[in-house]
DNA sequence: GCGGGTACTTAGAAACCGCGCT
DNA sequence: AGCGCGGTTTCTAAGTACCCGC
């Protein structure tokens, strides 16, 4: 890997599927650097591979690098949270409520919502004109006002209101079931078998996941068959009694041949479907909240089917059922055009709950829960709580080493209850674990947190490959995805743990005087608004911060840079166990690629010999116009190197990501202004590491961070 | 403290789509 | 023009957190 000067050796066993990587050293002088060897494997499924990193990048997160001292209040904007005095432009919505009660009813304002949703110009025309003072206009960019809304630049509401007015379309239902044509046959026991419509939805259901391995689970089978039958006629009920004796091939095959069919469709059939899409994202893709047009993120509801829960779920392969309109709690402003229920139904409840920001719910019938229709992440809504979020994480910034001298001190304490706690929060800081709720036995899959840890999840070394202390983690966390981690720990920790232990069954709780309520009550006390998930946000995002400082090369050209950048996403998603199944299609496209560097070196090859006997031409002629053959091959061969550069480049970065998901922590947990600052610091064009969703939720972040911006 | 309920964030997989290649 | 690939979008499950009444 010439070029990056960051990769020093990389190794790909398809055997068992390990990848060993040498990262680059980033080894910090402090507390951890003699730690172990990090790996982990992935069990989802029958899925197993592991990967191994080393040395470890990955515990350095826990001290970062001292950096200047910080100018306490000079880089940091007010924090949406604590910031109380008005920061910049006031609210506008005075200026939409005087509009309405201009009007005077509700017909007027759903006019608006109306003109906002069929042209945001209009709008501008109608309600901005009486009131927006010159200046103010003047200042705005003529078009597209409403989607470059500066929310960050407006006063914030007080805690607990979300929002003054709401209005929405309500919910996009799934659509009505369509019953099979006459042709495709169900059989049982080797017979054909008309089902009646009810029970012949949910065999569809299950038909279309035959190709599934959830359908050979026995428990999704169980849960399946049960309440399929209850979907049964009696006659239908007293004949199946059997799933094996079932066979849907018949309609598996019609529905892959529909999906065929689908992808064969002329362009028109397709520009067609894209077109009502696109009608029904414009009607009920969008509500209007506070003035503006926002929207919304999953404004259809989810259809029925089969549960497919995750890992080992008790309840896989029960009947979701269909929603209907008497499901749905409508929640909008108590002066909006109510969302109209389907002809012929009703809602269940219209509420006007503005201490909320949900727009629709209802209670889903696997685990009794509920589901909510929300916002867009780059609504003012989400975008604000995500920000208050990093402010949040900021403020745990300049108060963590205390906090970390106090839980080391907490782990001597003669309470069991605090030391429990501190060897816990010790946990959660240095490994970014989850909290870990009490979950009900025997609803979910079984899986752990931080304080839900039992015996039976770690194993005590006192002395494992030439390190003292080790504590071996192995557990399934959320997702069912597998942690497995070997951890050199500080001496007390690890005779705390002993003790923890002690005449405890596997089957028990770890801390068993814990539980999340404890721990974030005990957080609160330490600082405000502090919460163990906290902990993974600012570890997060620390560590991004560090890694960029640590392995970016100013001498890199961009694509090694955004190499660079991507392997500080990395650590972070290592630290986070963001993990994800090899696709697919890796071995192959990975051959692919390598094929491409292939050709690319015989390319160059090429053209250094032909540069070289150019060389020699104009060595004999001695004339301008070999000369300037010369230079030209010079310059092709350049060109050349560069290129095998980038694909090399890129072979690495996507072997080091083959099982690793760097997608989760850049969306919720890494401060979205350190990758800006980095961005604009190096010159780096934003689009190479946010796409345009990505723009759209961190547009505050885009638009505030400068090249100075110190998490 | 604790059990039940609610609101909201975080999560990986699957579906989709557009683009470059043949 | 059809095809495959990779990035993007959608989907919805699975977490965290906190409230309330006892």
């Amino acid at each position: 890997m010439k070029g990056t000067g960051l990769f020093t050796s990389r190794s790909l066993d398809s055997e068992n599927r390990l990848i060993s990587l040498t990262l680059p050293n980033l080894c910090f002088l402090f507390w951890f650097s003699h730690a172990s060897i990090f790996s982990w494997q992935k069990i989802q499924g029958n899925k197993t591979s592991s990967l191994k990193l080393e040395p470890p990048f990955f515990a350095s997160f826990c001290s970062p690098p001292r950096i200047k001292d910080e100018p306490d209040d000079d880089g940091f904007y007010a924090s949406p949270k604590e910031d109380s005095k008005p920061l910049k432009r006031p609210r506008e919505d005075d200026d939409f409520k005087t509009f309405f009660e201009e009007k005077g009813n509700i017909v007027a304002c759903s006019d608006r919502f109306l003109l906002i949703l069929q042209d945001s110009k209009a709008k501008k025309a109608k309600s901005k004109d009486k009131k927006v003072p010159e200046a103010d206009k003047r200042k705005k960019p003529k078009k597209e006002e409403e989607q470059k809304w500066k929310w960050w630049e407006e006063e914030r509401y007080p805690e607990g209101i979300k929002w003054k007015f709401l209005e929405h379309k309500g919910p996009v239902f799934a659509p009505p079931y369509e019953p099979l044509p006459e042709n495709v046959k169900f059989y049982y026991d080797g017979k054909v078998m008309k089902l009646s419509t009810k029970a012949e939805e949910v065999a569809t259901f299950f038909a279309k996941m035959l190709d599934h391995e959830y359908t050979t689970k026995e428990i999704f089978r169980k849960n399946f068959f049960k309440d399929w039958r209850k979907e049964m006629t009696s006659e239908e009920k007293s004949t199946i009694t059997n799933l094996s004796k079932c066979d849907f091939t018949h309609m598996s095959q019609y529905f892959k041949a529909q999906s065929e069919a689908r992808k064969q469709m002329s362009k028109e059939e397709k520009q067609k479907i894209k077109e009502e899409n696109e009608r029904l994202l414009k009607e009920y893709g969008y509500c209007v909240m506070d003035n503006h047009k926002e929207r919304i993120a999953n404004f259809k509801i989810e259809p029925p089917g089969l549960f497919r829960g995750r890992g080992n779920h008790p309840k896989m392969g029960m009947l979701k059922r269909r929603i209907m309109p008497e499901d749905i709690i409508i929640n909008c402003s108590k002066d909006s055009k109510i969302p109209p229920p389907p002809p012929g139904h009703k809602w269940k409840e219209v509420r006007h709950d503005n201490k909320v920001t949900w727009l629709v719910s209802w209670t889903e019938n696997i685990q009794g829960s509920i589901k909510y229709i929300m916002l867009n992440p780059s609504s003012r809504i989400k975008g604000e709580k995500d920000w208050q979020k990093y402010e949040t994480a900021r403020r745990l910034k300049k108060c963590v080493d205390k906090i970390r001298n106090q839980y080391r001190e907490d782990w001597k304490s003669k309470e069991m209850k605090v030391r429990q706690r501190a060897v816990a929060l010790y946990f959660i800081d240095k490994l970014a674990l989850r909290a870990g709720n009490e979950k009900e036995e025997g609803e979910t899959a079984d899986t752990v947190g931080c304080c839900s840890l039992r015996v039976e999840h770690i194993k005590l070394h006192p002395e494992l490959d030439g390190q003292e202390y080790v504590v071996e983690f192995d557990f399934l966390g959320k997702d069912s995805i597998r942690y497995y981690n070997k951890v050199p720990v500080e001496k007390r920790v690890f005779k705390n743990l002993q003790l923890f232990m002690e005449n405890k069954q596997p089957e028990d709780d770890l801390f068993d005087r814990l539980n999340t309520s404890i721990l974030n009550k005990h957080l609160q006390d330490l600082m405000e608004g502090l919460t163990a998930k906290v902990f993974r946000t600012y570890n997060a995002s620390i560590t991004l911060q560090q890694q960029l400082k640590e392995l970016t090369n100013p001498d890199d050209n961009i694509p090694a840079k955004i190499l660079s950048y991507n392997r500080a996403n990395r650590a972070v998603a290592i630290l986070c166990n963001h993990q994800r199944a090899p696709p697919k299609t890796f071995e192959k496209s990975m051959m692919n690629l390598q094929s491409k560097i292939d050709a690319k070196k015989e390319q160059l090859a090429d053209a250094r010999r032909e540069l070289k006997s150019a060389k020699a031409d104009a060595k004999v002629r001695r004339d301008e116009k070999s000369k300037k053959t010369v230079e030209s091959k010079k310059k092709a061969v350049q060109r050349i190197e560069e290129q095998l550069m980038k694909l090399e480049v890129q072979a690495t970065d996507r072997e080091e990501n083959k099982q690793i998901a760097l997608g989760t922590s850049k969306l919720n947990y890494l401060d979205p202004r350190i990758s800006v600052a980095w961005c604009k610091k190096w010159g780096i064009p934003i689009e190479k590491i946010y796409n345009k969703t990505q723009r759209e939720k961190f547009a505050w972040a885009i638009d505030m961070a400068e090249e100075d911006y110190e998490f």
